[in-house]
DNA sequence: GACATTTGACCCGT
DNA sequence: ACGGGTCAAATGTC
């Protein structure tokens, strides 16, 4: 369990760190007069990345300091034939809530990308909603014994935002913590069911500066004690323009460094302006920051990470000890 | 044929 | 009893 919990916290900061490292990089490209517009955006695509990803693992482990369960239950016959087990987990299992803007585009696969592979299980008509509630579970949960589900219904309200329930964690090793994972211990089990709804898990660089949608996360399972140390990162976007990246040497540059990761959400795209608060309360929506979801994408998270007394809490020092001085806009005019 | 999705039935919690 | 979540057979797609 500690041995996990530190894995994971390594990732964590890895990612923070790789996210960091991205950002001294765009800040160095946005006073090159050389630097292409397309370098930019990529990179900005790149930090989202790292960012959603350690907003991920951040929502996991503090459901997991309450729950004490075993990160990891690969290969065991841990799936759960046994419906007492499933139901049991309905109740206990972590559970929260992402609001994410589609554009169109998004809008048609059904639910967004958010880099892992799900299957469909279900769908059902929900009680007052205008929209029924698609099921779905992680495609591993056979091979791997994952657990994960989520929930994918769209708001009553406005129809261009998809509201994402998670429930419970990924125990497979397509989760985005593949930073140091040791190897890409899952065989490629060909992701077919990306045929249609979902993109590959590893997006092309079209698919990454095309996609656009907003996201916030809210938490159902976490209450107050973790609200004191929410990080809020907002992003915001006036526009992603994908135009012709081709022949981007430092682009290419990237990928082969570091970013090997065959995770690749393609969730966060043509963002201009992200700000980070450690501080900062529950409020998702910073007014200072938002822009309008019109022009795009409009990113609000807020992720739990646990407090006192727990591997989350140092994970949440961690945050300092990458040494943030992340706290620049992205002005979409500067581009 | 293999795999994903659909959909009605079933089960559980409230 | 009802609503929500899951199962699993049927169906669709490649």
């Amino acid at each position: 369990m500690e041995r996990v919990i530190n894995w994971e916290q390594h990732n964590l900061i890895n990612e923070l760190a790789q996210g960091k490292e991205l950002a001294k990089q765009l800040r160095s490209h946005l006073v090159s007069p050389s630097s292409s517009r397309e370098t930019r955006e990529y990179l900005v695509e790149k930090i989202l990345s790292c960012y959603q990803k350690s907003l991920a693992m951040l929502n996991c482990d503090a459901f997991m300091m309450e729950e004490h369960k075993p990160a990891f239950s690969i290969g065991t016959s841990g799936s759960p034939k046994n419906e007492g087990d499933v139901y049991k987990k309905r109740k206990t299992m972590p559970r929260w809530t992402e609001q994410v803007r589609v554009n169109s585009d998004t809008a048609l696969e059904g639910h967004p990308e958010d880099g892992f592979s799900w299957r469909k299980y279900g769908q059902k008509e929900i009680l007052g909603a205008n929209f029924p509630r698609g099921y779905y579970r992680c495609s591993r949960r056979h091979v791997q014994g994952c657990l994960a589900t989520k929930q994918v219904q769209r708001s009553d309200q406005d129809p261009a935002v998809v509201e994402v329930t998670y429930r419970g964690r990924h125990t497979c090793i397509q989760s985005p913590s593949s930073a140091i994972s040791p190897a890409p211990a899952v065989k490629e089990e060909p992701q077919k069911e990306t045929r249609n709804r979902e993109e590959q898990p590893k997006p092309s660089r079209e698919t990454l500066l095309s996609s656009k949608w907003g996201l916030s996360v809210k938490t159902e399972n976490l209450d107050a004690r973790h609200k004191d140390v929410f990080p809020l990162f907002t992003f915001s976007t006036a526009e992603a323009e994908p135009e012709n990246g081709e022949g981007n040497y430092f682009v290419d540059a990237l990928m082969d460094d570091n970013f090997m990761d065959r995770f690749s959400s393609p969730a966060t795209s043509g963002s201009n302006y992200f700000s980070l608060s450690l501080d900062h309360m529950t409020n998702f929506c910073a007014p200072n920051n938002v822009q309008t979801s019109d022009s795009g994408l409009t990113e609000i998270v807020s992720a739990p990470t646990s407090v006192t007394n727990s591997p989350m809490g140092d994970a949440s020092f961690s945050l300092s000890k990458v040494d943030f001085d992340l706290d620049f806009p992205f002005n979409p005019d500067f581009f």
